[in-house]
DNA sequence: CCCTCTAGGATTGTCGACAATTTGCGTCCC
DNA sequence: GGGACGCAAATTGTCGACAATCCTAGAGGG
């Protein structure tokens, strides 16, 4: 009314998040960065005790998160978090090259190109600066943050929604598997390719390069499967 | 043990699904079927009331849908079916496109083609019987377990995932749209169609008929858009 | 010595009640 | 008459306790 827009920015209810969400993010974290090793059983005591809350709540942010798929659940046995079989990883870049080759398909053609390929540069910068610290884990949340800016950038309410579990997961391959990186400059190289060939709007390229940084990346989280050829992983987990 | 395998081959435990998940796939297909219609309120005790079970259970039904997308929820407000607006329309078939391209994709590369196409064919048998009972809700059923099997077929645990609420939402279009329908032989046709090419292994064909088959329902459901040249919607209600 | 059955402990599933917050309506003042 | 304030009803959010179920360890019998 009387507030010229503009003015106070970013005043929002004091507690605009649920207490569930809370915790669900929380523990999303903490699966996501390896502080939860795949397998851990979660007891919803011990947890309602650390978190201080009801296990009303608790097991909201559970179940919600074993929809998301990052805890499995078994009856009247616990929650426990999921552990990513080699057939899962197999599974996990198959579904994002689909995603993110749609995200970038939109990006490429829903014009403001240079607009998003600006945005993604920021999070190259942050690459490059956790490569230069020498911080791995650094290093792999700016690579997701990459592709999470670039599933964003497309607009599509359900490809961000897809893509959120998918990203969380491969950040759980990566802790699982720091060891086996390539050079940081080419990975950073790699995005900052693909970013070219975005802001020219070479569909080819950018599409080419997409589907070769995932074999890239599944190729050397899971020696011996490949995206491409549907060559599928000797002991597939799938249902 | 004393028991060979293949006999009693249905016995399970007496109740394996959680009273939760009981609860949510009866909203789910209320809300599918439009019994529930988009933006209707469900209030937890009424609810509660009618299903006979405590607000608990029916409290994790609920954000079990609605992470899934299909409820919205406003804090201390309530739970409202969520209601499609043409941006989502268009965002629904860009995403299916890019999963069921994927799953394409896969069934044509994993092997037993053959067999996956056999599958198929029995959904469009029923297409063809409920569109010679002239009964739309049954085509409508059959049409979306096309699309089910040939995700299912893809055997990626991901994309079945994703894919769930994905068709469930575009039960929601064919219902809210039942009157613009094309011509039901012509419905049958295109799978048929796509079966065949699945069967010859013919990759180009097989994908090209997928797009066009999306591109035809986005372009009757949400006139002019289009999923190709990245037309976007007028209203687009995304993040 | 091994298998089976039973009792114990622990964990999840469910319930009913209380507290916090929002919305709508009635009232009061200008 | 119009607007703002405050109250009350309804709904969701949270909590603690009880019931059902499952794993484990131990004793007993073969």
């Amino acid at each position: 009314m009387a507030l010229p827009p503009g003015m106070l920015p970013e005043i929002e209810p004091v507690s605009r998040e649920s207490t569930a969400a809370v915790i669900a993010r929380q523990l999303r974290d903490a699966i996501m960065t390896g502080a939860l090793p795949p397998g851990t059983q979660l007891g919803e005591t011990e947890l309602a005790a650390r978190f201080q809350v009801s296990r009303g709540p608790l097991r909201e942010a559970m179940q919600h998160l074993v929809s998301e798929g990052l805890l499995r659940s078994e009856r009247h046995r616990g929650l426990f978090v999921i552990d990513l079989e080699p057939g899962d990883v197999y599974d996990i870049y198959a579904a994002r090259s689909a995603i993110e080759r749609a995200a970038m398909l939109r990006a490429l053609r829903g014009g403001d190109r240079d607009r998003i390929a600006d945005l993604l540069e920021q999070t190259v910068d942050e690459m490059a600066t956790a490569a230069s610290e020498d911080d791995p884990g650094a290093l792999s949340t700016a690579d997701l943050r990459f592709h999470e800016a670039l599933i964003n950038a497309s607009g599509s309410k359900r490809l961000v929604r897809m893509a959120r579990t998918l990203l969380i997961e491969t950040r759980m391959c990566l802790t699982a598997l720091q060891s086996t990186y390539q050079r940081v400059e080419e990975r950073v190289e790699e995005h900052t390719k693909l970013i070219q060939a975005l802001r020219d709007g070479d569909e080819e390229t950018a599409l080419t390069l997409l589907e070769a940084h995932m074999e890239d990346a599944v190729q050397r989280l899971a020696p011996g499967t490949s995206l491409t050829d549907g060559h599928a992983p000797p002991v597939p987990g799938n249902a």
